[in-house]
DNA sequence: TTGACATTGTTAGCTTCCTAACTATAATGT
DNA sequence: ACATTATAGTTAGGAAGCTAACAATGTCAA
């Protein structure tokens, strides 16, 4: 995703818009608005999983593993709930498992499955992660209260609804 | 950036709050349903710009050149107003270079330098995404009036002002 | 029963991001 | 004047994403 360190000015926008009469001046402003917070919230969140060793694909994917009752799912389902491709996900799980976090247990009956395990060493990292994430979080999100959270939600749904819009 | 297909439901929510007491359930959430409505966003609009041949991380660089008035720039400006490194922008200008969407020009005086212009390709190239991307993106944030919009721009910079307590 | 199809996971090769190290050039201080 | 330091850009090697192709295994219908 883009990084976005340098917002158009609002003399830009006007430059733009001049050229391409299709633009929406305060709809590009909030979308790259968007955009930019959310790419400093990643970054943000990087910095923070790194200290742990972790990266965020492969911490999502333990995260994923310890929703579960049985701590372990499938890499196809793994891959759906992520939002990546089973072969990036193949990718993520050789990386678990060379640390010792994950495990993967083939299954006798459908040979063609393969079962992943979350391991003590990897529920030991997420206990060790997990609070430290937590409490950044709650700091950075204390600036709203819980109304200006409802209502951010609620805008985002708002946007959220129209995406296919661009797609289509 | 996380594509986060899966968002947590309330009750799995609950349960990593107690085994974390540090979680701020509602911080937690709103957190995830930006990220999740950014991707979605970005998604979109490597949807778009792919029809045009183009990557996002290439698409803004074109735009970068485009705000100058000489229509040029250095790599290491354009990395620094992208947000990655000169290493990342290397690889970027290569491949914009290798389309002949850019050039770059040798600077005589400090032979340091290398000035890189938008070439009337790319600036073709630009002509011809800019009004399909900034019509989608007008139908896309449809849902939101100048008011809400506004309101968002403003919930934003309160979580932006915060998001060096996720770093410290 | 066997031929066609579907599913699971992997590999291979590309892009884009990173860090670290390097080359070449310019600027600066003693 | 010359050694040090700073700057500009690149290269090398790694991670994480993609698509496309593939092997192995299951399933199902004729």
């Amino acid at each position: 995703m883009l990084q976005l360190r340098d917002l158009p000015t609002p003399e830009t926008l006007h430059k733009f818009a001049q050229r391409y009469p299709e633009a929406d001046i305060s709809a590009i402003s909030s979308f790259l608005h968007l955009l930019r917070v959310a790419t400093d919230l990643s970054s943000a969140l990087d910095e923070c999983l790194q200290r742990h060793g972790l990266l965020q694909g492969r911490w999502w994917v333990l995260i994923l593993l310890m929703r579960e009752e049985s701590l372990s799912s499938m890499p196809s389902t793994l891959a759906d709930k992520a939002g990546v491709t089973r072969a990036t996900m193949t990718g993520l799980l050789d990386g678990l498992e060379r640390d010792g976090l994950v495990e993967r247990i083939f299954d006798a009956q459908d040979r063609r499955r393969v079962s992943i395990r979350l391991t003590t060493s990897g529920q030991a990292r997420l206990d060790q992660v997990m609070p430290d994430y937590y409490s950044r979080l709650r700091l950075c999100m204390a600036g709203l209260d819980e109304a200006q959270r409802a209502q951010l939600q609620a805008m985002l749904g708002h946007i959220a609804s129209n995406v296919d819009a661009f797609t289509r």
